[in-house]
Order: structure tokens, then sequence, then C-alpha cells
RNA sequence: GCUGCUGUGGCGGAAUUGGCAGACGCAAGGGACUUAAAAUCCCUCGGUGGCGACACCGUACCGGUUCGAUCCCGGUCAGCAGCACCA
């Protein structure tokens, strides 16, 4: 046979399933269905990086998988196009953003063809889509009309580079997470989506879900569920002082309160605190930090006493004094804390350096030392009623007092806020609200979506922190849904969180024009069985989708409460140096010139190859030799092919094997011991200097997901009915898999001292006396004392002597 | 600081209900073919000692349990990721 030409072999299948839809989802919903999703790209202006084929075509080799075993696979893929990188080449080249991307989609899906990736094309949704984002839009009002979706005036992070608002999942160490610059506080109304009336659900429902623990534990953290009370303080000033506590069992220990320096009591208090001077200028020099140097500086406790207001102590009616400190945060609990250095770090801290007493009230450990926090083994003491319980009877005992009393309440809260979700840009989906002097903010009629964005020439974002739409007054003026008089439309538009909420969704459907998802169509894919993306995804899109899709379920839109059933994450494919991939560091690898070079089907078997899954991984050039090698030698075997249909007596427990490890290593994303897999079974073939026409077919199924085109060639060229794409996923036989001899160890005390080739069914007995005859064992326990022997079934002889 | 994860040859990485450590690949060295090179094929390839058959050591480090530990337990060190005063 002629040379390896994989331009050519990969154009042609490329082109053949273009031609005939090959790898769309079929409209039959009564074949078992598997949904396999990945996360769409955000069309940039630089192209597909070498990272987006390491995810897209270890789902790719599932999807295809499944179609073999006879499974109705959607594979979709589509655009999350609206955002900010496109905007900004926009102004810069003085182009449209819908110019821009159009141009970028259609540089990256022929980038995705050329790779060979089974995507479903009839079923490509692009956010930026008017026909995509009216059903966005709807969404918003849904929330809207069911009081998730609110106005509010209020503090948001500000990003100085990007001028925009950002959702603080966005915030990263006080910078903005895209381009690093200082993200400072300002105070603006916005539209916020009540993502905390679902925090219970979003986390009691991970349980029953296949994520990998690293996203559940984040989320959890993420949203930060604990359990506690809220305690009532009396006060001097006659306003009760209310605290949040996950520790009420050590309120006898509680020795002074302290409220954040935003707490709205100190402006009412102002007539008697008697430091008022001191007490504002701290709460100056507080506002003035950033979140970043809030937390930068947060080695060295500051704050300042409250002079002439006390507060008491409800359990023991002691009075204690009241502190204002930044390191209590207006935005968690109630904005005070009661404070407890012996069993608190940062009330401890607190406590040393303002020389506050610390109360001993759980026994174990030395509180003069350091705070002693552990709950496990802790007995409360200088307590009261409560002394001599374990701090979990503590709890439950102090909560009951408390509400007897009518002094404190169970309370669970959380670290996750609400979603803040207007943007100043252009380059988003307008939110359908217009606001009237006399109604208020008034919902768009759905009639009226979608709400398209104006044709505009100037998007540059206003220095005041304006939406470039709010310039554009005959967009803006319009009548007011409910009296007709005239009114304004909201000029802010969504983040680009909004449109990803619920693309899996629109996958199932996406012309369906009665609503965002057809219930039938959803009905039946729905939800995603496997979905694959990154892991700086988990506290934005995952989160914000499953909100999303839980708010659907609620309304009667989609019939589960989750929209993905299965979540993993893959690794970063990092430069050759080990640095992470970037223009600066002058370490970035095109897809293009290694498809070039060594044809899709190599590279595919390389990122498969490179190693774990879930781990970052260097790019090696000369590693990828190694698996067109691999390549060059398939393509060579089919020379060496016998008429012999089924396998050869001698490889046919390989055969199995290599069945059984594929099929399993595919379905735990193991596909680099996959191909290890195939490769010794090449080499199999290698040495027996031939392979049987049953043994190429098998192979080459094998194969198929891995390495599409030149498997598809082969089968055609060995001369195998039609496509392999169609032909069925081989099956192994559990029987047929071991050898019929074993080659086991022989150990004395552990240490290996022979080597033995029995019947792989042999008796304990029997090999264990084999075992004894070898001439280097009966060397080593001659004149000793066998104190056991021990037969694992193919694995090995150990004989335990003493003496 | 807290939480989670990881630590295996020159390199990427295999192998754990505790059972022959280093699969598969890369790189390197030697050989065959060739006028030569590339490609291809064959051999070697954790360390130390020995001509040698072999022996001893070896999965970050120290200790424990076990006939047997990369795997389990206790401690130490290093790295990565997330969170970052959430009471």
């Amino acid at each position: 046979m002629e040379k390896y030409d994989f331009k050519a072999i990969e154009k042609k299948w490329q082109d053949l399933w273009d031609a005939e839809h090959t790898f769309a989802a079929k409209q039959d919903f009564t074949l078992p269905k598997y949904y396999a999703l990945v996360e769409f790209p955000y069309p940039s202006g630089q192209g597909l990086h070498v990272g987006h084929p390491r995810s897209y075509t270890a789902l790719d080799i599932v999807a295809r998988k499944k179609r073999m075993q006879g499974y109705n696979v959607l594979y979709p893929m589509g655009w999350d196009a609206f955002g900010l990188p496109t905007e900004n080449y926009a102004l810069k080249n003085h182009i449209h953003p819908e110019v821009v991307t159009a141009n970028n989609v259609a540089r990256f899906k022929g980038q995705l063809k050329s790779l060979g990736l089974s995507f479903d094309w009839d079923r490509e949704i692009n956010t930026t889509d008017p026909d995509y984002y009216k059903w966005t839009q709807w969404i918003f009002l849904q929330l809207y009309k069911h009081g998730l979706a609110y106005k509010k005036e209020m503090n948001v992070n500000w990003c100085t580079g990007c001028k925009v608002v950002l959702a603080n999942e966005e915030v990263v160490e006080g910078k903005c997470e895209r381009c690093g610059s200082d993200v400072v506080h300002k105070a603006k109304s916005q539209w916020m989506l009540k993502i905390t009336a679902y925090a219970d659900r979003l986390v009691d429902d991970l349980d029953g879900l296949d994520f990998i623990d690293r996203v559940k534990v984040q989320q959890k953290n993420w949203i930060g569920r604990s359990h506690g009370a809220e305690v009532k303080f009396a006060t001097t000033a006659g306003d009760d002082l209310v605290v949040y506590t996950t520790r009420p069992d050590t309120l006898f220990g509680a020795t002074y309160m302290v409220m954040s320096p935003e707490h709205p009591f100190i402006e009412k208090w102002a007539g008697q605190i008697t430091n008022l001077d001191a007490v504002r200028a701290y709460q100056a020099e507080a506002a003035r930090k950033s979140d970043f140097e809030r937390t930068e500086l947060s080695k060295e406790k500051t704050g300042v006493r409250l002079e002439g207001v006390r507060a008491m102590n409800p359990v023991n009616g002691k009075e204690i004094p009241i502190f204002i400190s930044d390191y209590v945060l207006i935005s968690y609990g109630t904005g005070a804390i009661m404070a407890v250095p012996a069993h608190d770090e940062r009330d401890w801290e607190f406590a040393k350096k303002f020389g506050c007493p610390i109360v001993e009230v759980v026994k174990g450990g030395d509180v003069e030392q350091a705070a002693f926090t552990d709950c496990a083994t802790g007995v409360m003491v200088n307590s009261g009623f409560l002394d001599g319980m374990s701090v979990e009877q503590a709890k439950k005992a102090i909560v009951d007092w408390l509400a007897e009393k009518g002094l404190g309440t169970p309370k669970t809260n959380f670290k996750l806020r609400d979603w803040v979700f207007s943007r100043q840009r252009y380059w988003g989906e307008p939110i359908p609200m217009v606001h009237c002097e006399k109604c208020g903010w008034q919902p768009l009629p759905e009639s009226e979506l979608p709400l398209r964005l104006p044709e505009l020439s100037d998007f540059e974002p206003g220095e005041n922190g304006e939406s470039p739409l709010a310039r554009h007054t005959e967009w803006v003026n319009t009548t007011c849904p409910c009296c007709g008089g005239p009114a304004k439309r909201e000029t802010d538009t969504m983040p680009q969180w909004a449109g990803s909420s619920w693309s899996s969704l629109r996958h199932t459907d996406p012309g369906y024009g009665k609503g965002p998802v057809s219930p039938e169509a959803a009905r039946y894919w729905g939800p995603v069985d496997w979905y694959n993306g990154g892991m700086e995804h988990t506290t934005l899109h995952l989160l914000y989708s499953r909100f999303w899709n839980k708010f659907l379920y609620d309304i009667g839109v989609v019939p589960f409460s989750e929209p993905y059933k299965k979540r993993t994450s893959h690794g970063m494919i990092l430069g050759e140096n080990g640095e992470k991939m970037s223009k600066s560091r002058g370490n970035v690898v095109n897809p293009d010139d290694i498809i070039r070079e060594y044809g899709a089907d190599t590279m595919r078997l390389y990122e498969m190859f490179i190693g774990d899954f879930e781990k970052a991984a260097p790019w090696n050039t000369s590693s990828i030799k190694g698996c067109k090698r691999f390549l060059d030698r398939v393509w060579n075997l089919a020379d060496t092919m016998t008429p012999q249909d089924g396998y050869s007596e001698k490889l046919e427990p390989a055969m199995h094997r290599t069945i059984k490890k594929v099929t399993g290593d595919i379905d735990g994303l193991k596909m680099n011991t996959a191909i290890a897999a195939m490769m010794s079974l090449l080499n199999e073939f290698s040495d027996a200097k031939q392979v049987t026409r049953g043994e190429m077919a098998t192979f080459l199924k094998l194969l198929n997901p891995f390495a599409p085109h030149i498997t598809e060639e082969l089968w055609q060229r060995c001369g195998f009915a039609g496509q392999i794409a169609h032909a069925p996923w081989p099956a192994y036989d559990e029987a047929k898999c071991a050898d019929k001899t074993v080659e086991i160890a022989v150990q004395v005390n552990g240490k290996v001292r022979a080597k033995l080739t029995v019947d792989a069914a042999i008796a304990a007995a029997d090999a264990i006396a084999a075992a004894k005859a070898e001439p280097a064992v009966a060397a080593l326990i001659a004149g000793k004392t066998v104190a056991k022997e021990i037969y694992v079934p193919g694995k090995l002889v150990n004989i335990a002597v003493k003496g």
C-alpha cells in the first residue's frame, strides 16, 4: 500500500461527514439517548488554543463510542459570543462586534472541523443570535415576574480597566478576573438575580450528582452554608444588638462585641458615643481601603472602642464593651459579632491587642497561648448550666434556652451573595425592562422580544459608568408598557454568563419557536449525561446554569431540576517549558501547525496520550512523533493482514483484554492508558508478523473514536462493509480474557527469589509445592521453620520463614 | 491562615479492596540497512558493586502495622489549586 497520506485522507472523510450529516442526532425518541457536552467556546480573535481540543476530543471519543454502542447521541457545539474581548477588539479596529463575531466563529468552526470532531452542526447555537437571545431575555422576564430579579442601589465591584460592574465571582484577590485591573467599590443601581433563594438546593442537590469531588467541594465552599444562631444583646443605647454565631455554646465566653464600621447603629447612636471623632476617623479609614487592601492588611487587627455605649451578655448579665473593626463584614450575618477570644482565632488576636479579657469556656487547650477551636473533644467549663457538656450538647442546650427566653433563634447563613446582573457595555443582551416616571420599572411585553441591540457606530463605554446604549436616545426613549406614557429603556446589558446559563437546554431543539425549550425534546434529551469543562467555571457558569435550570424547573419549563448528571474537568495544557501558554512567554503552540505537520488523528491521539486528563501537562513536540509513529505502523499493519475471520488462538486473550480495557478506560476518562493498551496490542501483531482479518476489524473499531480518519480509510481499504462509524462496538468475553498459563513470582519473606510458569487454574497447595521445589527457594528455606505460606492466585507465592 | 489535592527513572506518565514497582511513549546509547543522511528495524536503558551468574538499595523524608506497603496508620517536608477576617 502507498504511504499514509493523512492530508488527503482527513479531507476526504471530513467532507463526507459534512455532506452526509453523519453525526447528526436522530429525531427518533424511542432510541436510548446519550447527551455529551463540552463547554462551548468564546470565539476569540486568537483562534483555537491547543487546550480546546483536549476537552473536545475526550468527549468526542465518548460520543463516537456511544454511537457505536447503539445510542442516539447528541454532541452539539455553539458559540458563547457576547463579551468584552470582542467589543474591545471591535473598538480598537473600528469593526462592528457583529462582524468580528462572525469572522471569529467562521475561523473556529473551520478549525474544529479540521480536528474531525463529530459535532452535530445542525444544532449549532450562537448566544448573540436574536433568535437565541430572545429566549435569554424571556427567562430574565420570568425571573423578574417571580421576584427573583430586582433592582438595587448598592456598592458594586467596579473594574477600572473594563469600566464595567463585576459579579463577586469575577473578582479574584481584589482584581478583575479578566484584565487584572484594580476593582473598586462604587455605588450603583443594578439588576440583581436572587441566586441566594436557591442556596440550600444548590448545596443539597450536589449529593445526587456524579460530579468530581473538587467541583462539589468548591461549590460548597463558595455557597458557604453554616448553621448557628442569632442572639440578641441588650445595650445601654436602648437597641438590641443582634449577632450571628456558629458557636452559641461559647456564649459565656463572650467578653466584648464588635460591629462593622458600616453598621447603621453607629449613626443611630451618634448622640451617645462620647468619642465620635475617633469613630468617624476609623470609618473613613475603612471606607478608603479597597477589598484588596482589606484582605492584604488582614494580619494586623485594627479597631476603635465605642465609648458611651455598652452591651450586656444575656447569659450572665455582665456588661461588656463594644468595638468597631473592619474584620467584621457588614455584608455577612448581621454585621456584628459577639467576640469569644478564648475560642476564635480572630477574636483572640484582637483581644490580645486591645487588652480584652479571655475567658475559657471549653476545656482542652491553653487559651493564653492560642484560641482553642476544636469542637470535637472539648468539655464546657465556666458556663453555668452548660458545664460538663460536650460542645455539641451545649449548642443544643443553649439554643433551646435562648429560644425559651426570646433571646435568640437558630439561623442558617450563606457566603453566597445575589448575582449582580448588569453590565455597562454594548455587546450583550439588552435587559428588557422599561422605566416610567409614573409606573416605575415595567417588564417589556413578551410579544416585543427579542429586544434587539440597536445598530451603533459608537460603542465606547461611558466614562461615568453609563452604558454606551444610554447615549442612543432614539432607542432609549420609548413608551411605558403599562400607562403608554413616555418611558426610558434600561441601558445596561446582561453579563456574558447569561447566554451560557441555559445553552445545554437549547441544543435539544435549537429552532423551537414557542419557548426556550421544546418540552418533548427536553424530556427525551435532558439532562446532559456527561458535561466536561474548566475548573475556572465552577463558581461561575456551572453554578449559574444550575441556578437557572432549577428556576426553569420550578416554573415548569424543563422536567428536571439539575442540568448535568456528570461533570468532569480537564487539566490545562502548558507550554513546553512547563509554564502557562501565553504570547508574552512565547510558548504558544498553534493547533493548525500541528495538524498541518502531523495530521488531526496524530494531534488527537497525542492530546489524549499526554497524561492524566484531569492534571495539567506540558506540551512536548517530540512526544507527538511517538503518536505519529504509532499511526504509521497501524497503516502498515494492513499489509500483513490474513484472510482469517476470527482471532488467532495465541492473541485471543489479548484481544478480549484490550476490548475490555479500552471500553472501561473511555468511560473512566483514562484515554492515556487506553491508547497504551492499543499500542501494546499493535506490538503483539508486530511480533506475530501478521494480523487476522478479525483482529484487524476489532482493532480499527477500538481505535476509531481516537483516530477517526485513518481508521475509516483503512476500514474501507481492507474491504469491510459500510463506514466504521456505523459499525457496532466490539464485545468481549470475560472468560476469554485470561491466559491459560501465568507466570507467578515466588517470594521468601516478601522478596522475589524465583519465577514460575503455572497453569492459571492451579490449586494453592500445588503452587506452593512447586515453589518450594525451586532450587533458589529450597536453598533459602532449608533448615528453617516455615511460619506461613501464601498463594495469591495468578500473582505469587510467598513463604515466610523464621530462624 | 483555612480547605482540598499531589509527591514514582533523564522526561510525560503506568500499577493501589495491600501481592513481581517503572506498563506505554519520549529522550539517550549501541547495532543493522544506506555512498551519506532521513525514515525504518533490532538491542540496552532506576541506582550502586561485580568480568560474571548475581547481590544490595530504591516510589519526598522519619517511624508503625503486615508474610508482604508506592498503596493503610502517625508524624515531617515540599509543591499545586481554591477560599481568604464569612464569626
